[in-house]
RNA sequence: AGGCGGAUAGCUCAGUCGGUAGAGCGCAGCUCUUACACAGCUGUUGUCGCGGGUUCGAUCCCCGCUCCGCCUACCA
């Protein structure tokens, strides 16, 4: 180095290496360009995930970045705790999304899906997949998820596809899965059956009318029905109340006119019916009313279908015929109206199933299709959880897990859409028979006949989602994959599909290998925006997690959601949280820079960090293994938030803004001395475990300053690093938190005095413990508190007290004191308060009787430990005094 | 209707196995002190939602209430 350069950015000591800010784009691309694969660990203990498969529609958004990001805080720190990790990556091929995405495209092309039959549709569909590529993969991998890339697999798969296909067969041979024409519901929309859970319900106000109905016989009399569907009156096949209603029970078995129409239904009597509601007269539709069918079943009143699939009225439907369902329903209303009908109306608020992927008002509908018999598999789900033998995080998911387990009903799996796992069920045209095979038959396995038709129906997407546990291991063959990794060791998932997902390969993974899928699920919160609102598209405060990287930096944007994902709470993501821990890395970044400055490259380890004898040095190492300590624990439980804040907090507040302005003294000693050596080897030591501590939630920052350290021997979180000290050092001394309420007292005096931070103040150090040596002291008090020895034999100045101890400073004449004695007032005050409190308490008789010894103890230490802070407060107060009558 | 979660500093949130309430951001003042102004130092801010109860002691445990959010549910 000839030149002397100037501190722009680019003055570095490390060969351009040590720009003063973190270049995060430069470094993220250079090392996503080297695409290591994670290492394995052949005889270590397994620790195991499978990614949540997000669909190949999608596009990385904050719920996926929160999610992966927790999983790869697990993933490095188990790599770098020695254990043999294998984190699972895939897509799923999202059925019902992905169909609607591809005949949209069609349909921008001017081709109607279904003229393409559906082999040519479903290449097409492949065709797009493939154009797609490995778009939501690339944006995993800027995350910096450290999948194995080598195990990725994809619902469709052919080996997946075979798992889905034996899992179908092996539950129809066992009586667990059936075909059945049931209430669905349907979406009018997607044109397919729904399960359950895919139904979403929102408020909405919608009418109540009361519809008069007139009976077969009399003159004129009618009952009175509330209903909030009058288009399905034309579908009516009863009226019903209940057994007991006094005021309806003349009416049961009587006869009325159904409005809209000249059919003549009875009146029932059954008691699902709730005599509070409306009139305590329910209509009844068998064909488009869970309940309805239910009550029409035990009625033996048949069914009468009015609605077609896509939502319009049939011709059974008379005056409505042809019109879509909400025109319909208007249409009713003029009708009753017109007819003098209708009674009254009323605005009425109620909750609406509609289709989860559309919002389509979904429409009850009776249809054929195969469901999965679940309460067995139920039964065995809950006892997995009762037993403790899988465990939530946090634990009060548990409730809501049993919540549905306890109510569960039947599956049902079969959609009526084209792109999926197809059901491989096959009936006969000859004589009926219906056969579920493993392999495609030529003909009917009964009879012979050729005439075999295949189910057209799919499978619902999650029931292959189901098997994703084990069947990315290679279910159902007996690899080497699933015996080691099986069961998975964690699951990290969203509240949102604990149903949908968590809970069906729980029974899933029972039913079929025996054991659970997983030990451990973490369920995280939702990300939300800055102000509480969930992020929808619709509601257009979507924020893209690739821009906050593309702005902050990977590190920053992981570190932000990482600290704030405490558990059980949403997360409220603001820019202004990115950017605090974009400066934290920043931080980390420039501490790196000094360490580089003056710690040579050569520089060993601590050998033995047990024998460290430098105050800081052992003061830093100490607060090193508590942190270390409380990071492991707090990980075990799965609290990354309370990690990543004790990262934060060592690296900030412990190490940059007192260990490193200490390690200065040190460092500028002369060449030979040992301090100054053992004081290189610490940062060199203490730096290194920081690295490991940050690099599970700061990848690429860490693994660009571990390469230009060369500080392990790969890169960091390759090798198993953590605590990395080979015998740890005892409980450190005092000495160096002396030296901070020193240093602090001093400061607070300079911002009182208005001294500026640079000007040195003499002044002198008296120590009242015994057998302190000053000249321990003195070197730290020159730097951090930027005072000099006193030259004066007989030192007056300006008290500043400390514990066991206080400092003159020598002020001069010139500056006033009249705010320091306020101060000092004030702070009398604070600690007389304390004191009085403590105090009070020890002065009742019943505390000192009932509260534990080590309470009263700790009080009565307290009380000695105050007197002594105010005795010192005051003898500064005075002094201060004393210079205020001097100066006037 | 039932279940769950939340209510703590101006904002966003930690936390207390019951024993002096913390962080980040913000705000005020002073500083370019040879890693960092994306910084440093110092300071400022709280009837810990309301009402009862248990306790020597409650912000923390129990009961009730209010408000907010979410989930489940066939009240037409």
């Amino acid at each position: 180095m000839s030149d002397i350069q100037d501190d722009d950015a680019q003055a570095t000591e490390e060969g351009g290496d040590f720009p003063t800010r973190f270049d995060s784009t430069r470094v993220e691309a250079e090392i996503l360009s080297r695409r290591q694969a994670p290492p394995s660990r052949k005889g270590a203990p397994p620790f195991s995930m499978v990614v949540p498969p997000p669909n190949i529609t999608g596009r990385l958004h904050m719920g996926h970045a929160l999610n992966l990001t927790i999983q790869d805080v697990m993933a490095r720190y188990h790599r770098m705790a020695g254990d043999d990790v294998l984190w699972v990556p895939g897509v799923d091929h999202a059925g019902i999304a992905a169909q609607n995405v591809v005949e949209k495209k069609l349909r921008a092309e001017g081709i109607d899906f279904k003229s393409l039959g559906r082999e040519d549709f479903v290449a097409r569909v492949w065709e797009w997949k493939d154009s797609i590529g490995s778009g939501i993969g690339d944006q995993i991998r800027r995350l910096g998820a450290s999948l194995a890339w080598d195990h990725e697999r994809f619902t469709m798969d052919p080996g997946f596809s075979q798992a889905v296909r034996e899992v179908f067969v092996r539950l129809y041979e066992d009586g667990a899965l059936y075909r059945a024409e049931r209430m669905i519901h349907w979406c009018p929309r997607c044109l397919t059956a729904l399960s359950d859970v895919e139904v979403t319900h929102q408020d909405r106000v919608g009418e109540l009318v009361y519809v008069q109905y007139l009976l077969a016989e009399g003159e004129g009399e009618a009952l009175v029905v509330a209903t909030t569907r009058p288009e399905t009156i034309v579908a009516d096949l009863a009226l019903a109340v209940h057994p007991d209603d006094e005021r309806y029970r003349s009416y049961v078995g009587k006869k009325v006119r159904v409005p809209l129409s000249d059919r003549v239904i009875p009146v029932v009597a059954d008691s699902a019916v709730d005599p509070q509601f409306g009139t305590g007269v329910l209509k009844i539709t068998p064909s488009h009313s869970m309940v309805d069918f239910e009550i029409g079943s035990r009625h033996g009143l048949g069914t009468l279908s009015v609605i077609e699939a896509d939502g319009t009225m049939n011709p059974l439907a008379g005056p409505l015929s042809g019109l879509p369902r909400d025109k319909a329903r208007a249409r009713a209303l003029e009708i009753l109206e017109s007819d003098e009908r209708l009674e009254r109306r009323e605005p009425y608020p109620h909750a609406v199933g509609v289709c989860y992927r559309c919002q389509t008002e979904v429409e009850p509908r009776l249809s054929l299709q195969w469901f999965v018999r679940m309460a067995p598999l139920a039964a065995r789900a809950r006892e997995a959880v009762s037993s403790g033998q899988i465990r939530f995080f946090p634990a009060t998911w548990v409730k809501t897990y049993y919540e549905w387990i306890d109510n569960i009903r039947d599956w049902c799996v079969s959609r009526q859409i084209w792109w999926g796992h197809r059901i491989p069920a096959w009936s006969c045209g000859a004589c009926g028979h219906l056969a579920v095979l493993r392999e495609d038959p030529a003909v009917c396995p009964a009879c012979k006949s050729p005439d075999i038709t295949r189910d057209p129906d799919v499978l619902d997407t999650w029931f292959s989602s189901a098997l994703w546990p084990f069947a990315t291991l290679g279910w159902p063959e007996e690899t080497p994959d699933l015996a080691r990794f099986y069961p998975t060791s964690l699951l990290v998932t969203g509240f949102d599909i604990l149903f949908f997902w968590v809970a069906r390969m729980i029974m899933m993974g029972l039913y079929l290998t025996d054991k659970i899928p997983f030990r451990d699920v973490y369920i995280h919160a939702l990300v939300r925006d800055e102000f509480g609102q969930k992020m929808t598209k619709s509601r257009g405060n979507v924020v893209d997690p690739l821009e906050l990287m593309d702005r902050f930096g990977t590190d920053a944007f992981r570190l932000s959601l990482a600290l704030l994902a405490s558990p059980g709470r949403d997360i409220r993501l603001s820019v202004e949280r990115v950017e605090a821990a974009r400066n934290f890395v920043s931080k980390l970044w420039n501490a790196f820079r000094f360490i580089s400055r003056v710690v040579p490259r050569e520089t060993p380890s601590l050998p033995r960090p047990g024998e460290v004898r430098g105050v800081a040095n052992r003061w830093i190492l100490s607060e090193l293994v508590r942190t270390e300590r409380e990071y492991r624990e707090a990980l075990a439980n799965y609290r990354v938030d309370e990690a990543a804040l004790l990262v934060y907090r060592f690296t900030w507040s412990l190490f940059c803004d007192w260990y490193l302005e200490a390690a200065k003294v040190d460092v500028d000693r002369e060449a030979h001395d040992p301090l100054r050596q053992e004081t290189l080897s610490t940062l060199r030591t203490v730096g290194s475990a920081l690295l490991d501590l940050a690099h599970p939630f700061l990848p690429f920052v860490t693994e660009e300053l571990s390469r230009i350290f060369a500080f392990s021997n790969g890169s960091v979180g390759s090798e198993p690093a953590l605590l990395g000290l080979a015998e740890l050092p005892g409980a450190a001394p005092d000495d160096f938190e002396r030296i901070r309420s020193m240093v602090g007292s001093v400061r607070q005096i300079r911002t009182v005095m208005k001294i500026p931070p640079t000007q040195e103040i003499p002044a002198a150090l008296m120590l009242s413990l015994p057998g302190e040596d000053p000249a321990l002291f003195w070197p730290f008090l020159r730097r951090l508190a930027r005072i000099v020895p006193s030259s004066s034999p007989n030192p007056r100045g300006l008290r500043a007290p400390f514990r066991d101890g206080h400092l003159l400073l020598e002020l001069g004449d010139l500056v006033d004191f009249s705010q320091e004695a306020s101060r000092l007032d004030r702070e009398v005050a604070r600690v007389e308060a304390r004191l009085d409190e403590v105090a009070g308490r020890l002065s009742r008789e019943d505390f000192l009787q009932k509260a534990p010894p080590e309470v009263v103890e700790k009080d009565r230490a307290q009380i000695l430990a105050l007197a002594e802070e105010k005795e010192g407060l005051v003898a500064a107060r005075e002094q201060v005094r004393e210079f205020l009558g001097e100066s006037r």
